[in-house]
DNA sequence: GTCTATATTAGGATAGAC
DNA sequence: GTCTATCCTAATATAGAC
């Protein structure tokens, strides 16, 4: 992460709000300089091209995300931090919305950024296996043979395509804070099914979570 | 469905095979003509671009899904089939793969696809409803208040990006009958957390099945 | 670093002969 | 219906002055 010039910062900070509003496929980079006042040429001085922006970009997506997932690894998690956890990688996700809106199209352009995103989805997979194996450790979750490993890669599928997925669906289309919020919620819904022995006062404190968070 | 003419049909057909095999963003609508050996002008006679293309690829899409999907609405599945009805919109999917690959772009590029999209995905949570109420009625599957109903939102979801996922994280990537069978694997995996008393023998007849359309 | 002006290209689209 | 030839446009990219 080396240090920036201001203009970069700021060509960044304009690009990925257009990026995430308007998305990939609107916004060419003559929009960029236009919105930020500044002339084609020098944005072109500065980045040379839209997906050099764009790979800039997700190099920050992937170190701040990495930091995110590796939390129950640092320290485990207690109960109630397991949501949030959960809330946290999904807020990520959303300040990054544009790429996860156009996966295939932007890692056929860009083809460098193919094997890190793949980097990262396995890291995702891995860090909700050990979340799921923590619960289990402490029987709040049961899981028969292959069970987990299966939720872990359906949960990292999840959570790649929810915000897709919901946009499509209409679900919290004019507020972030519900579309967030439903995603974490079903994702929840895939867990509780294999709650175990420990787990009822868990339900409890779950279900004040969620009220809280939509409130 | 009215009927066409053998150029178009021709178009058609090649326009799918490349756009599934080379992904929409590869291909140009003179892509389409060189290799079928017409001339772009013509091609345009027949179809004013890659996007009216794209867009009657999708409406003959349309009515074979919606037959398929009213499948247990016509006559109520047996057991073994609510199996084969998995993988048979799978099928469909992935012979329409294209589509799925490139949801987001393609809904913007071409609005009008949107809403008729959007009434698929009901159509499909619907179909997903219906079979799990049937196999509820039948005390195979058991759920708590609301379970199945976003059990059934989920599966659509799943349908819709699990060709997308599998790519990315290479499942069955030189093989798309692998990748078929795991998601129709990673579907049902997310249905016997829910069996109930009726579903022990059950579990039998699905292991057989899932054997059977690996080897 | 920033500008204006211009070049290049790829893809979409049409005209008119056969 | 089909061809060849040509045009148009949007987006990328660079050159050279300030």
């Amino acid at each position: 992460m080396v240090a920036r010039s201001k203009t970069k910062e700021k060509i960044l900070h304009t690009a990925l709000g257009l990026l995430n509003n308007e998305g990939d496929t609107q916004i060419t980079s003559v929009d960029i300089a236009a919105v930020m006042s500044i002339s084609p040429g020098n944005l072109y001085y500065h980045y040379k091209g839209k997906d050099v922006i764009i790979a800039e970009l997700f190099a920050d997506f992937e170190t701040e995300i990495r930091q995110v997932l590796s939390a129950p690894v640092t320290k485990p998690l207690a109960l109630e931090d397991n949501w949030i956890y959960l809330y946290i990688i999904f807020e990520e996700i959303y300040d990054f919305r544009f790429f996860y809106l156009n996966l295939t199209s932007l890692l056929e352009r860009i083809p460098e950024l193919r094997p890190k995103f793949k980097r990262l989805l396995s890291l995702m997979q891995t860090a909700f296996e050990l979340l799921l194996s923590g619960l289990e450790a402490s029987e709040h979750l049961y899981f028969r043979t292959d069970e987990k490993h299966i939720l872990s890669e359906r949960l990292t599928q999840h959570f790649t395509y929810w915000l897709a997925y919901a946009s499509l669906r209409g679900i919290g289309a004019k507020n972030p804070k519900t579309m967030i919020h439903e995603g974490v919620y079903t994702a929840l819904s895939q867990i509780t099914p294999h709650w175990g022995a420990n787990s009822e006062p868990y339900a409890e404190l779950l279900r004040d979570f969620l009220d809280e968070q939509v409130g």
